[in-house]
RNA sequence: GGAGGAGUUCCCGAGUGGCCAAAGGGGGCAGACUGUAAAUCUGUUGCUUUUCAGCUUCGAUGGUCCGAAUCCAUCCUCCUCCA
């Protein structure tokens, strides 16, 4: 089976413009391709994390691909699937970003002598001529056109300004700059870029005369319409210094029903055809193996072996019983914070961070929410004796534990 | 540039002098039920406090008043219409 096809049997391919053409290309190693990261945060996440498997799923089938850091575009921010006007970055922050992302990306695609190349468009963009571009690239685009499309419709009734609307032309220009620089042939992105992909591709036959494709990957949506990878908290993040190991592989371990089999096709390596047999075998509870499989899988690849046995091995020590791992999520408690040995419950809570507030500590120790080694606390005065370490439950899976120290 | 309108808690959105820490909904958290799922039902949802109560919060800053989210002034931001 070619990569396309086992692209195509996951459900990653969501649009392409020419597949016979893309298929050929790619199956055989010959696509050099571009997927753009705006640098708005400095992490990646699960969002931008199928972006990377796409890479690494055509980098070991010898295609080429080029890391664009979006330093200029970032400047710009992109209005597609938003509400709101984004906050404009400094250009320190959006350079300190650019840095964390080239650390994190090394680890998925090996940028090794030509395998694979990242470039910055601030490179490009940032010592352009207004009037330069207005003349060689403002030509091209019909500003009619440009506001039939479904990621502009939406602003224009909320606003949209003019620094936004710029942001298609940068990225259509970009691909234009990167096909000549590098013979980058196609673009990949989520499928809220196509219309920002499409316009390169028409850029390039415009400027040029010359074909460029371009694909889009299916969004991470959940079975209700929701994009995954985010929490109350936030984004769940790939820098285990925002998002824990053990929480990473929670976040998975407690998916849906109902999207675990996508999840598993769109974001792990694990040949289509086992997936496909879990598909058709496993009913009900017995999708929790699945899920297993998913949070070990995805945990692996983020963050090594190790990690992902540690997180493995503490689920099943905490959940299958027992209660109590050393690798559970902890906090030291600093031998003078104890009187006799001992601290209150609330202040316990606030401490570990499961509770932000006395008072919402108060109200989950009265609704029976906390136990402390498995014993449930239903007294807000209580005082948690603790002489080497206690594990803290709150809720039904959040597990932490608090060791002297 | 001119004329109007709006900014309320995590989000949407009620509230036009005291009964307002502020309706309702969404979201979150907890409980029941379960499979670390979904759905449903219940409780809860500014901070400190056992209680009483105190403190901070309705775009910002000043003011009126015994008392302000609510009235006045100035400023900031956004929207609509006209140019």
């Amino acid at each position: 089976m070619g990569l396309y096809e086992d692209l195509t049997r996951r459900g990653l391919i969501a649009q392409v413009t020419d597949e016979a053409e893309i298929s050929k290309m790619i199956n055989a190693g010959k696509a050099t391709f571009y997927i753009g990261f705006d640098p708005t945060a400095d992490s990646l996440h699960v969002g931008h994390f199928m972006a990377l498997c796409l890479m690494k799923r055509l980098q070991m089938a010898g295609n080429k691909p080029i890391v664009l850091i979006g330093g200029g575009t970032g400047m710009i921010g992109d209005p597609s699937g938003k509400s709101d006007m984004r906050k404009m970055l400094t250009p320190e922050t959006i350079q300190h970003n650019c840095d964390c992302f080239k650390k994190q990306m090394s680890r998925f695609i090996d940028f090794g002598e030509d395998k694979a190349i990242m470039v910055n468009n601030a490179d490009w963009l940032m010592s352009l001529n207004y009037i330069d571009v207005l003349r060689e690239v403002g030509a091209c685009f019909s500003v009619n056109k440009m506001l039939t499309f479904e990621c502009y419709k939406q602003r224009m009734e909320r606003g949209l300004t003019f620094l936004e609307f710029n942001y298609m032309i940068m990225q259509s220009y970009d691909f234009y700059m990167l096909f000549q620089k590098y013979g980058c042939n196609m673009q990949f992105g989520g499928d809220d870029q196509w219309a920002n992909m499409l316009g390169g591709t028409e850029l390039i036959r415009k400027k040029l005369g010359k074909d460029a494709h371009a694909m889009t990957i299916t969004l991470l949506l959940n079975s209700e319409g929701k994009k995954m990878g985010k929490t109350e908290k936030g984004a769940v993040w790939l820098d285990p210094e925002k998002t824990s190991p053990y929480d990473f592989f929670q976040y998975w371990r407690n998916v849906g029903d109902a999207d675990v089999i996508k999840c598993m096709k769109l974001l792990t390596f694990i040949p289509i055809e086992d997936i496909e047999e879990m598909e058709r075998t496993l009913q009900g509870a017995e999708l929790n193996i699945a899920k297993e499989k998913l949070a070990y899988s995805l945990t692996e690849l983020v963050h090594g072996k190790e990690e992902a046995d540690k997180c493995l091995e503490a689920a099943k020590n905490i959940f299958g019983g027992g209660g109590n791992s050393a690798d559970m999520p902890s906090t030291e408690i600093p031998a003078a914070e104890l009187e006799d040995g001992a601290i209150g419950i609330l202040d316990l809570l606030v401490k570990t961070k499961l509770a932000p507030s006395k008072g919402e500590g108060r109200r989950l120790v009265q609704q029976g929410g906390i136990s402390v080694d498995d014993v449930k606390i239903t007294d807000p005065n209580a005082k948690i004796a603790l002489d080497n370490e206690v594990v803290i439950k709150k809720g039904k899976k959040v597990f932490h534990k608090a060791v002297k120290a």
